[in-house]
DNA sequence: TTCCAGGGGTAGA
DNA sequence: TCTACCCATGGA
């Protein structure tokens, strides 16, 4: 098959490896990185239940985005993969104001040069609101396990091994507690998962809406919901452009205590009052000092 | 075996 | 508001 593709035009400060690489995104189902080809691969579920994969890679005048499963796409299909790509980097963010603001604190200057700050996401707020989820109170190498088998539950592309979507929440929804519980092993979380997919499911969130939310909206909408504390709502607000938050985790602490406290543990208080300086901006600041920490 | 990881809910003070 | 305890899981 001829496959098709085409390419998304961007800002001279957008730098997609790096976007690729500003947290462990990449390493969650159903998203993967090929690093002989520097391509990002995301099984993709189009509005019609289709499913196909998009393989995005660094371009000269852009991000080139191929559909190997796809001839010929309609100008609505393209124009869907090409929204999809656009919110999985974070292609529309303009962090021209960010490096401005970065240029008055001495020892930040990498911030600007290295083109970093832009963060990967899914393509829907469900899909990150899931693994933020799976990311609390367990090893990085859980949640990467648990994503892995939360994602057999996700439509398939035949006769193509390992293309699975990301389950919807009507999929998840269906389930029996215990039986989503024994799918994904997720732990305790299974219930909170179960929970969340229903209210969607149901109609009784609408996440659309919670796009537009401001940052203290969007932060209090997701710390509604059972299993989100303030880490998981910090976390989705940064993912989603507010910085204003600072999601204080292990790896936080951890990377606070080895850069600016002299290898002593401080407490969460005092993490936020040292990134209080970096205004609008400190949450972002605080996860790419942990980034930096832990060698990007 | 025990500890703890990109935490959060709940009860009781 | 703060603390203690509990929660499933799995690697160290």
């Amino acid at each position: 098959m001829t496959s098709a593709g085409f390419v998304i035009p961007t800002a001279p400060q957008f730098d997609f490896r790096v976007t690729v690489f500003s947290h462990g995104w990449l390493m969650l189902a159903p998203f993967s990185w090929d690093g002989d080809s520097g391509a990002l691969q995301y099984v993709y579920q189009t509005d019609s239940g289709a499913v196909q994969r998009l393989l995005m890679r660094e371009a000269a005048d852009g991000v080139r985005v191929d559909l190997p499963d796809c001839r010929s796409p309609s100008p609505q299909m393209e124009a869907e993969f090409s929204l999809a790509a656009k919110r999985i980097l974070n292609i529309d963010w303009d962090l021209c104001a960010f490096y401005a603001a970065m240029r008055a604190h001495e020892g930040y200057d990498w911030l600007e040069t290295e083109r970093k700050g832009r963060i990967l996401i899914s393509p829907n707020l469900w899909e990150d609101l899931v693994k933020v989820l799976l990311t609390t109170n367990c090893a990085w190498a859980q949640s990467v396990n648990m994503s892995r088998r939360l994602r057999r539950l996700g439509a398939a592309r035949p006769s193509l091994e390992d293309c699975q979507a990301f389950p919807s929440p009507g999929s998840i929804a269906a389930m029996d507690v215990d039986e989503l519980a024994a799918a994904a092993r997720a732990g305790y979380r299974s219930a909170y998962l179960h929970d969340l997919a229903r209210k969607i499911a149901e109609g009784e969130i609408d996440l659309d809406a919670w796009l537009a939310l401001d940052s203290d909206g969007l932060f209090k909408a997701v710390k509604s919901l059972k299993g989100f504390g303030d880490y998981a709502a910090g976390t989705i607000a940064r993912m989603y452009g507010h910085f204003d938050k600072v999601a204080i985790d292990t790896a936080c602490r951890a990377m606070y205590a080895a850069r600016h406290n002299g290898g002593v543990k401080g407490g969460d208080k005092e993490i936020q009052a040292h990134y209080q300086r970096f205004g609008r901006w400190r949450g972002l600041v605080m996860w790419m000092d942990v980034m930096r920490h832990y060698g990007d």
